[in-house]
DNA sequence: GCCTCAATTGGCCAATCGGCCAATTGCGAC
DNA sequence: GTCGCAATTGGCCGATTGGCCAATTGAGGC
C-alpha cells in the first residue's frame, strides 16, 4: 500500500451524475468517494467535516454558482485542491474557474482516463488543463474582455432595454449608456447589440 | 427470473457520463448495459447491432442532434423505446423530443431512483415524464410557437444581420423580412430584435 | 507622483428599427 | 371546398441606433 487512497468529494447538480461518477471512480482502488453534494453551501459543509483530498466540481449549478463555491472554498481552505468538471466550454466560465484558483478543468466529453489521470495530476500538485481547455483560454486572451459595467450593461441589453432605459436603470446619461453599448460591440467584434448579446451566451457572459 | 433482464444502449457525447451511467445501471440486476455510443450514428449502427429493449438518448450532442437521432431510429425501429436524458430543460427541445416519438424524459437533474423507474416505465411501454417536464410543456403551450420561417430569421437575427441583410439572405423583401422580425417580438412578448434573441436561447431556439 | 484605463458626457448624421394602416397568395386541415 | 394561417409586400412616421468627432474625471498600478 505505497499508494495512499485519495479521498475525493463529488459536487454536481446531476444526481445521475454523481452516482455515476461515484461509481466508476470508487471502482478504481486508487479512489474513495467519501462524501457528495448537489450545491455549493452543502459541499463547503462536507468539506469541513471530511477534508477530501480532492474535490471534483461542477462549474454550473442552481443557486451558488460552482466558481462562486470554489471561491469560498478557497478563502476557508487556502491548500484545496479543486477539479472543475463542465459541461460548458464557454471561455468565461474557465478563466474566472482557474482565477478563483481551480487546480484543473476538465470537461464533460473527456475520456473517464482522462479525468482519472487529471485527478492523479491534482492530487500529485501539478495543474491539469486540457489542450482543448487551454485553446480556448488562448483564443479568450485574443480577444478583449469586457470591463465591469459593461457586463452589467449586457445584461440590461439582454432584457430589451434601450439607451436610455439602461441609463436610467444605471443612474447615467443615455449617452452614456450608448457609450457603453458601442464598446461592447467594439470588443465582441459584432455589428449590433442584437448580436451582441448572442456573443454574450456564447462567451459565458450570459445565461439562458 | 420472472424479470426478464432490460437490455439498454446508452447515448451521450460525455464519455464519463457513459461510463458512470453504464457502472450504475449495470450494478442493477434489471438492466444490463449493452451498448454504449457518443454520437449519433454509431448509436443506430449499434442500435441495429443489438436492438435494445429501452434506448437512453442525450438531448445536447455535436453533429446529430439527439433529437434528429431519435427521429432516425423511429423511422427505421418503429418499435424503438426512447428515454430522452437531457441537462437542458429548454422547453423546444422538450417539445421536439416527445413530438419525435421519445416515450419519455428525464433531466439529468432526477434522482437515480427516479431515472431507474422512467426506464422501468418505458419498457413497460409507458410514457414518463416527469411532474417538472409537464410543467414546462403547460408552459409553452401558453405561448404561441415560432413558424419555420421565423425560426430561420431568428437565427440571422443572432447573427447581427439588418432587416435589408435578412431579406437578402432569404431571397425576399427587406420589407417582408422586417413583418418576420415584428411575428417574433410579438409573439415572444419582447420589446425588440435583441430581447427576442435572448428568449431564443432561453426557450431553446438558439444555441450557444 | 505619474500614467493608464474605465467611466462619464457632448453634438451631429444617416441608417435602421418598431408600430401602424392594409392587401394578396398558397398550402394544409377539417 | 372552405377556413385558417404562413408568407409575402406596400407606405408612412417617430424613436432608436451606431459611427464619428472630442473632452473630463477618478481610481488603481508602476
Amino acid at each position: 500500500m505505497k499508494k495512499p487512497v485519495i479521498r475525493l468529494l463529488l459536487v454536481d447538480d446531476h444526481a445521475v451524475m454523481r452516482a455515476g461518477l461515484a461509481n466508476m471512480l470508487n471502482a478504481n482502488q486508487d479512489f474513495r468517494v467519501v462524501a457528495d453534494a448537489s450545491d455549493g453551501d452543502t459541499a463547503i459543509e462536507l468539506f469541513r467535516e471530511h477534508n477530501p483530498d480532492v474535490t471534483l466540481l461542477d462549474v454550473m449549478m442552481p443557486g451558488v454558482s460552482g466558481t462562486e463555491c470554489l471561491r469560498r472554498l478557497i478563502v476557508e481552505f487556502s491548500t484545496a485542491r479543486v477539479l472543475m468538471l463542465s459541461s460548458s466550454d464557454a471561455d468565461e466560465d474557465i478563466a474566472q474557474a482557474l482565477d478563483a484558483g481551480a487546480c484543473g478543468y476538465v470537461t464533460k466529453t473527456a475520456l473517464p482516463a482522462d479525468l482519472i489521470a487529471a485527478i492523479h495530476n491534482v492530487h500529485a500538485g501539478n495543474q491539469s488543463i486540457s489542450t482543448e481547455v487551454q485553446r480556448r483560454l488562448a483564443e479568450r486572451a485574443a480577444t478583449e474582455k469586457l470591463s465591469r459595467r459593461e457586463i452589467e450593461v449586457l445584461h440590461l441589453m439582454r432584457r430589451g432595454l434601450s439607451n436610455p432605459q439602461i441609463g436610467e436603470q444605471l443612474g447615467i446619461t443615455a449617452r452614456t449608456a450608448k457609450a457603453h453599448v458601442a464598446a461592447i460591440i467594439q470588443k465582441l467584434e459584432v455589428s449590433d447589440r442584437t448580436e451582441a448579446v448572442a456573443r454574450g451566451f456564447e462567451r459565458g457572459f450570459l445565461r439562458p
